[in-house]
DNA sequence: TTGAGGTGTTGCATCCATTGAAATTTTGCA
DNA sequence: TGCAAAATTTCAATGGATGCAACACCTCAA
C-alpha cells in the first residue's frame, strides 16, 4: 500500500536528484550549492536532507544497493564449485549491474565524469567500493572455510577488483567507449583470474 | 642557507602535527576543530592554512611523498628484468616506507586508527594510494614498451596493490601486531605475484 | 645601522555544508 | 470534521575553507 505520502516522497526524491544532475552537468559539482538544489527541486534546503544525508550522495544514492547486488553472486557457492567460477560469477554479476543503470544515459555520463573528475567524489566512490571488497572476502573466507585463509580471500578479491578497477580507470581516463571498458573490464578479470589458479 | 624564517616555518609546522595528533588522539578528529589545535601551536586559525591545505592535510601530510618513494623502485627496470622482478622490488620498496616513519610510534598509532575509522579520512587514503597505483600502472606500460599492453600493466599493478591493501587493512581490523601485518602483506603480495607469473 | 621591500600573520567578512530545535503545515484516518 | 503523526520549514549555530586588506617582522643592500 503506497500512500499518497509515499508517492510524493519518492516523487520529491526523483525531482531532487534530477535537478542535482542537470545543475552539476551545466555547472560542475562544486559550483552548485544545496540552496540551488533544493530551490529547483522545490523544497527547502533544510529538507534535503531527510531526504540525503549529503551533497555527495545524489551521486552514490544507488550506489551502495548497486554493489550489494553483485556482491550477492559470491555469497551462494554450490558446493564444490572451485573459486575461479565464484569470481567469474562476480565479475558476470558486476558487469551486468554495470548495465543496469538507474540513471538515464545522460545521467550516467554526468556522474562518470564528475566521479573522474572531483576528488572528494572519487575518494568516496573507492572507499564504497573498498568497504564491499571487504565484505567480499570475509564471505569468500567463511564460503571456503578451510580451504582458503583470509589472506588469501583477501589476495583473491583484492587482486580481481583491483585488476579491473585500476584497468577501467584507465580506459575511461583515456576516454573509450563503453563497450571497450567492459572489454577492458573482462579482460583485466581474466588476467587476474588466471593469475589466480594456484589457490584453485 | 637556512634562514631563520625557514627554520621558523619548520618548527611551526612541526608543532602543528604535534598539537594535532595530541588533540586527535585524545578526543578524535572529528571532535578536535582547526581552532583548537591552531591554538595549542600559538598561530591564529587563518595561519593554518598557509601550512596545510585542509585538516585530512595534517594525518596525510608525508603520505605522497612516502608512495612517491615506494613508487620510484617500478620506474628503474634493468634491461630485461623480468615483470615479476619488479613487482617485487615495489612490494619491498614499499614495506621499507612502511618501516620508515616520519611520525613516532605513538603518532603513527593513532594516524593508523584514524585512518581505520574515519570514513572520510579512509576515503583520503584509498584516493591517494589509487592516484599513485594509476601512475604505477603508466610507468610499467611504458616500461615494458611493446611486452606489456596497458590493460595488462593495470590489471598486474592493480592486483598487487589491491591484494596487498585488502589483506593488510582486514589484518588491522582484526588488530594483528605490527610484525603480523609485515608478514601478510608479503604473503598476499606473493598470492598476487605467482599469480602474474603468465604475464612473466 | 637603517629603512625599503618582501614575506608571513592576523582579523574580518563570507560562503557553504551540515545539524539541532522549535514552530508550522500537511496528511491519514477515526 | 478534527486530532495525532509525519513532513516541512524557519531560524540559529558550528566548523571548515577562502579572499582581502591591514599589520608585523625579517632580510639585505646601501
Amino acid at each position: 500500500m503506497a500512500g499518497l505520502r509515499e508517492r510524493k516522497k519518492q516523487r520529491t526524491r526523483q525531482a531532487l536528484v534530477q535537478a542535482a544532475f542537470q545543475l552539476f552537468g551545466e555547472r560542475g559539482f562544486e559550483e552548485t550549492t544545496l540552496a540551488d538544489i533544493a530551490a529547483q527541486a522545490e523544497i527547502s534546503t533544510r529538507t534535503f536532507f531527510s531526504y540525503f544525508a549529503s551533497k555527495d550522495d545524489l551521486i552514490f544514492h544507488d550506489t551502495e544497493e548497486r554493489l550489494e547486488t553483485a556482491a550477492r553472486a559470491v555469497v551462494r557457492r554450490t558446493p564444490e564449485e572451485p573459486l575461479i567460477d565464484v569470481l567469474r560469477r562476480l565479475v558476470d554479476a558486476s558487469v551486468e549491474s554495470a548495465l543496469n543503470q538507474t540513471l538515464g544515459k545522460k545521467e550516467a555520463a554526468v556522474r562518470t565524469r564528475l566521479i573522474l573528475t572531483e576528488p572528494s567524489l572519487q575518494a568516496r566512490g573507492l572507499h564504497l567500493l573498498f568497504d564491499t571488497q571487504l565484505r567480499l572476502a570475509r564471505t569468500l573466507h567463511g564460503s571456503f572455510a578451510g580451504e582458503l585463509s583470509m589472506v588469501e580471500a583477501a589476495a583473491a578479491i583484492g587482486a580481481l577488483i583491483g585488476a579491473v578497477k585500476l584497468a577501467v580507470v584507465a580506459d575511461l581516463q583515456d576516454d573509450r567507449s563503453f563497450d571497450e571498458i567492459l572489454d577492458t573490464a573482462r579482460r583485466a578479470a581474466e588476467i587476474a583470474i588466471s593469475g589466480l589458479r594456484s589457490l584453485a
